[in-house]
DNA sequence: TTGACATATCGATAAATTGAGATATAATAA
DNA sequence: TTATTATATCTCAATTTATCGATATGTCAA
């Protein structure tokens, strides 16, 4: 767990937005993988262009704060089809947890 | 309590290991107050000058950091003769522990 | 295969941050 | 008062980050 690219990625309004309506996908996301052929468990993903709307940046800046967010660990990704649906992980958001209440 | 501010403030490995080390002053630092006059609680706080030396960055820059720190409300800090003793501030170290537990 | 759509990556530029040296301020000592 | 020490603030170049439009890639449907 690299700490400090953590606190980078979660210094930052946006970022810190996604995070928490992943937390509610279903309360703060529209029905995910309706166009999907296959019934998929998508274990609460969300679709990139449905957190660009109601994060209101451009596709790029929010696929960049995706990609941001899941390389220090605190987002997972599964592609379905043309669709990327990210997800919390909550692992690494429960040893961040840990370690600010035992370490920092 | 500033989010924002405060993951930013973590962002950075000596700022890091400055929280870290006031966590024991007395392990990490050498014995604080001893010029003082008068006998005063320091509440664990170490002067900024144990603090550079440990850290090995320039005296404005741990400065900095230090007011970093106690911006965003990690750090408390107190004035004693020519001395700022920087310590803990336990209690928004605790919200953001909870912060990050609950709501993250 | 071609076209349409979802996402990722690239390239550019503005804005913010980093960290240092220089200097100012504050407190004490001589 | 002046000198010395501790800390804070100022300034600046270098680096990093933010954010976008443009473009590339990948996937499916016609």
């Amino acid at each position: 767990m690299d700490c400090i690219e953590i606190f980078k990625a979660l210094s930052n309004d946006t970022r810190l937005n996604i995070l928490g309506w992943l937390r509610e996908p279903e309360k703060n996301f529209p029905p995910q993988g309706e166009s999907l052929g296959e019934p998929v468990d998508l274990k609460g993903g969300v679709c990139v262009s449905s957190i660009q709307e109601k994060a209101g940046a451009s596709q790029s800046t929010i696929s960049n704060y995706l990609d941001i967010l899941q390389r220090c660990g605190l987002l997972l990704s599964e592609r379905h089809g043309k669709w990327t649906y990210y997800r919390r992980n909550e692992e690494t958001i429960k040893k961040l947890s840990e370690y600010i209440g035992t370490r920092l």
